[in-house]
DNA sequence: CGAATAGTGTCTCTCAGACACTATTAT
DNA sequence: ATAATAGTGTCTGAGAGACACTATTCG
């Protein structure tokens, strides 16, 4: 047993001892989601490697940080967020811990990958792509995408615009768009009425203004 | 070993090094769950604490250790089972990062909760306690062990005995047992039957020296 | 034999998938 | 009127829940 770890015994040794071995950057990325033009879309950043040094090709990345101390992984999401894209008001979920040593070139750094969904109107001032355009990106940030595309996806499945992109009323129709836009295929209106209209209740009001007969319009249940 | 020296050469000029952050300490902490007696039961070790100190009771832990350098997480978790436990060949789960400031006295600690699941027999060193009975743990352990259990339920909801406790060959009984103390109620044998038997297939072989009719013995698909 | 467990059959209810039909609006 | 969308009805097949029945072993 390595006797940094082995601090149990004396809590004043210990004390000196937590800062006295190495420790590593601990970073946060975060996929951060929006739909445009029925596209499911990903925020991405211009990279600065080593690679993109030596090579030429620019690379792209998700935006992140470096955690600083006194501060929630979560604060730090939102932190490089407003920063790079001037957003507030998030709630950034946490993924997953990508740890793999080597992983960055720069060091011993761990980073924690984080999901946030915004709308697109949010956004822009940055650059968004389709997701399935959002490939050979730096890092292990392609690995993120993914899982964050198979979070997000889950969650659509089970609960009806979890992450209030449309606002607080929908039709119906809006709300199918939006998931299969999510969902990156054709969901079949009659399964995903009879899902959704369980988790919804009607306000009462028609939409105005469209083709073919008024849709009524929904609030989310509870 | 120098990080610094590594760190330099890569970065640019503009750019704070690595090593000019405050950096936290990280540690893994792991819920190693087993059963016993048909009762889903977790590993916990004497906690040592300032509030231990002061105030007399002894508080209870889930086992943990900083990560070294060039050590990935799943390796912290094994190393800090092997030394505690004598146990190997683990394939760690990662769950979550807490992350909470002050969630440990000592500084700024952040730990990633980790889930494990080993026969019994493998524990015969550790202290071990029911889910139900491992509550007021120290940090916010409590939270790792609830994590852990929705994780593991939902496991073994989907897919039978997918940590390997019955081994590669077992009866639909015994799996069903197994699945009921993880899920801590009664399951209906009809349905357990017809989920499970389309994951598996029988070996051809019988159980025998027991009562009742001899059961087949089936394995795992895939 | 009876107790205990294994394995099969079948009825009902729910729900997904699929299709059809009616209703209401804009152009 | 026609196109387009909203909303409802209904048939079918798969599967969960529930119960019953037969089969095989031990003591």
């Amino acid at each position: 047993m390595c006797d940094n770890c082995q601090v149990t015994n004396n809590l004043d040794s210990h004390r000196k001892r937590l800062t006295d071995y190495p420790r590593p950057s601990v970073a946060v990325d975060t996929a951060v989601l929006t739909v445009h033009d029925d596209q499911l879309c990903v925020a991405l950043v211009p990279a600065q490697t080593a690679r993109r040094l030596a090579t030429g090709p620019a690379l792209q990345r998700l935006p992140g940080t470096f955690v600083h101390e006194g501060e929630t992984l979560a604060d730090a999401v939102r932190r490089s967020l407003a920063d790079k894209a001037g957003i507030r008001g998030l709630s950034p979920v946490q993924l997953q811990v990508f740890d793999a040593p080597g992983r960055d070139d720069r060091g011993w750094v761990m980073s924690v990958a984080h999901i946030v969904v915004v709308p697109h109107q949010a956004l822009a001032d940055v650059a968004v792509v389709p997701v399935s355009a959002a490939k050979g990106l730096a890092f292990d940030h392609d690995q993120i995408v993914e899982l964050a595309l198979a979070r997000l996806r889950l969650d659509y499945t089970e609960t009806p615009d979890p992450a209030r992109l449309l606002g607080d009323e929908f039709t119906l129709l809006a709300l199918q768009r939006l998931h299969e836009s999510v969902a990156g295929e054709r969901l079949m209106r009659d399964t995903f009425r009879r899902g959704m209209e369980r988790k919804l209740e009607p306000t009462g009001q028609l939409q105005t203004g469209t083709v073919g007969k008024p849709a009524r319009l929904f609030r989310r249940l509870l």
